[in-house]
DNA sequence: ATTATATATGTAAGTACTTACGTATAATTA
DNA sequence: TAATTATACGTAAGTACTTACATATATAAT
C-alpha cells in the first residue's frame, strides 16, 4: 500500500523526489547497457555543449538552473573522462570556455542514437496517459518561478491565523451561494438531477420546513454552505455540504457540519443522517470526524440516483 | 532560456530532481518560518507513524517505496530529537516498534496545522492548471511499476538494430493510412479544411498530375507517409508528411524527406518547396535538416489557413 | 590610478538518498 | 537438533545535488 497515494499533494515533494531517483538509477543501467561510460547526471551538461559550444560554467548553470557548482563537478569529471577540452576565453580570463574534445565527438552519435531511444520510450509511456507530466511539470516550475512555494505557504499561515469561519444562518443575498457552491461539485463528479435543481432553486423552502441553510463566512466571503433538512421531530438530515475549491482543506466543511449538529440538537433532535456516494473520499471522511456511521440502507428509495452510501449519528444531549 | 523546455520528454529524470530538489528546499524555509524544529525528508516516516504505529522500519520502507537505510537514517535522526521511542517487538526480537514519543505528539498539532497549508498552498496552485501533476505523476509511476524505464529502452534500443524503415510507393491497400495518419495530426493542432478533406480523400489525383504519395514501413505497419505534389517541371511541394505518434523520434519522417527529395531529383526538379506552421517546431527542425530554408511569402495565398511558414530547397543534382 | 564592487570559477562541507555489507534473530530444512 | 536460509535493522561509503566560502579577473566609482 501507497502511503503517498492517499497523502495526495501534500506528498509532491518526496514523490518527485522519488520518481526522479528511480529515473536516474534506470538512466545509470541503460548507459552501462550499452557499454558507454556516461552517467545520468552528466546529461545536462554534455547535451548542451553538444548543441553549443562554447560555453562557460555559469552561462550552462543558467540555462539549465541549477548551481554552477553542480555545473562545475560535472565539467570536472568529465574533462576527467576526456569528454570534454577546456580553454581560457581570450577576452575575459575568468571564463573558461567548454568544448566537446574529439573523443566527446566520437562517442556523439552513438550516445545520440541512445538519447532518442529513452525519448522513445518516455514518448510512447507518456502519450498513454491522459494526462501529459511534461506538461503538469512546466506548469508548476512556471507558478513557483511566479512565487516560491514557501511564500505560498506563508500568505496562508498568515491568512489560517488571521481569519475566523464564521457560520451564519440564511439571507436571501446568499441564494445564489446556495446554488453556485453545489453546483459545483455536483456536476464535478456526478450530473444535477432533477431534485437537484428543486432543492438548489428554493432553499427557503427547507427552511420553511423547519430546516435551515447556512453559510461559512471567510473574511467578509462566502466560502460555503450546507443544509439541513428537517425529517420529523428527532430526525434531521445534513445535505448540500459544500465548500469552495480554493478554501477546501480548512477546516470549513468541519465547522459547518459542528453547526448543523449544534443547530439540530436544539431543535431536538435525536439522530441525523446524510446520504452521499462512495468517490467523495474527503467528504466521508469529514463525516466519520463528525462522528457519522455508515448504516445499511435501501439506496433506491432515496431522491437522488448517485447515492450509494447512508450514513447517521445519534445525538445525546 | 530553459534548455528542459526544448528537451521536452529526454530530459524527464533531471527535470523532476530539479523540481523536487527545489521543493524540499523549500519545505526547510517552511518549517524554520515557523519555529518548527522539522526537516522535510522526516515527514513520509513522521506522518507514517502519526496515523498508524506502532511500525517498525522495513514496514514504513516497503509503504514508501524507499530503502530501509533511508528510514532507518530518519528514524535515527527523529529518536535523536526525541520526536519518537523505540520498543523491541516481544514477538520477534529482530523488529523494532516506533511510535511518537510525548514530544512528538505534543508537537503534531502544530505541525498538523501546517502540514495542512502546505497542502492547500500546493492544491490552490495544481488547480489552477489545465493538468494536474498528482495524477500525471502517479499514472508515470504505475507505468514505471509495470515496465522499468530500463526495460523499455532496452526494447526500443534492439527494435531500433533490428528495424529497417522502408520506403514504399502508393498503393490502394494503402489509401486510408495516408487520411488517418494526418487526420490525427491535423486535428490535434488545427482543424480540418476543405483543402485537407479533398487531398486526403483522393490521393490518386496527387499521383496523375505528376506527384507522388509515399508510406514508410517498419515491420510490415505503415507508420508515416507523405506526398509530393508537381507544381511545374521544375518545382515540387512536400506535403502532408506525418509519423504515427508512437514511431516519432525514430527518423521516420527523415527517410519520407530524402525520398521525396531523391524522387523529385530524378523527376527533374531543381526546387522542392513546402508550407508548414511555426507551431510545429519538430517538424520544423526535420525540414532544417533535411536542407530547406525559410523564405519570405505570401501566406494568404496558401490554399491552407494555417500556413505561417514556406520553406525551399534547392536542387542541385 | 586606485579602490570598491561584481562576476566567473573552484572547493569543501552538508544533505538525503542509494548500494553494499555486517549482525542479530526467525524460519526452514536436513 | 543442527545447519541453512531468510528477514530486520544498522552502518559505511557512494552519489548528486546544495550552500558557503575562497580566489582570480573584470568593471564601476572615486
Amino acid at each position: 500500500m501507497d502511503v503517498f497515494n492517499q497523502l495526495g499533494e501534500l506528498a509532491l515533494g518526496s514523490r518527485l523526489k522519488r520518481l526522479s531517483d528511480q529515473i536516474m538509477r534506470d538512466g545509470t543501467k541503460i548507459y552501462r547497457d550499452c557499454d558507454i561510460d556516461f552517467e545520468p547526471r552528466c546529461f545536462p551538461v554534455f547535451y548542451t555543449l553538444s548543441k553549443k559550444s562554447p560555453q562557460g560554467v555559469t552561462q550552462m548553470a543558467n540555462d539549465l538552473s541549477v548551481s554552477h557548482a553542480a555545473v562545475s563537478q560535472v565539467v570536472r569529471e568529465l574533462l576527467k573522462k576526456g569528454l570534454l577540452v577546456a580553454v581560457k576565453d581570450k577576452f575575459d580570463g575568468r571564463k573558461k570556455l567548454l568544448s566537446l574534445s574529439e573523443k566527446g565527438n566520437l562517442l556523439l552519435p552513438k550516445i545520440q542514437d541512445l538519447w532518442n531511444d529513452i525519448a522513445v520510450a518516455i514518448h510512447q509511456m507518456i502519450h498513454q496517459h491522459t494526462t501529459n507530466i511534461i506538461d503538469s511539470i512546466r506548469e508548476v516550475e512556471r507558478s513557483f518561478t511566479e512565487k516560491s512555494l514557501h511564500q505560498r505557504v506563508a500568505v496562508i499561515t498568515k491568512e489560517r491565523c488571521l481569519e475566523k469561519v464564521e457560520i451564519l444562518e440564511y439571507q436571501k443575498e446568499y441564494k445564489d451561494y446556495f446554488k453556485s457552491l453545489n453546483y459545483a461539485w455536483i456536476t464535478e463528479y456526478f450530473k444535477m438531477e432533477e431534485m437537484d435543481k428543486q432543492v438548489l432553486a428554493n432553499p427557503e423552502e427547507l427552511i420553511k420546513q423547519g430546516g435551515a441553510v447556512l453559510f461559512a463566512r471567510i473574511n467578509n466571503q462566502i466560502v460555503g454552505t450546507c443544509a439541513m433538512i428537517r425529517i420529523d421531530e428527532h430526525t434531521y438530515e445534513l445535505a448540500k455540504m459544500s465548500v469552495d475549491k480554493n478554501y477546501q482543506r480548512r477546516h470549513v466543511g468541519e465547522k459547518l457540519g459542528l453547526a448543523v449538529i449544534e443547530k439540530s440538537s436544539r431543535l431536538g433532535a435525536r439522530k441525523l443522517i446524510l446520504e452521499s456516494n462512495k468517490k467523495l473520499i474527503p467528504a466521508l471522511n469529514l463525516y466519520r470526524k463528525l462522528g457519522f456511521i455508515p448504516i445499511c440502507s435501501d439506496h433506491k428509495k432515496s431522491m437522488y440516483q448517485r447515492v450509494n452510501i447512508s450514513m447517521q449519528m445519534n445525538l445525546v444531549s
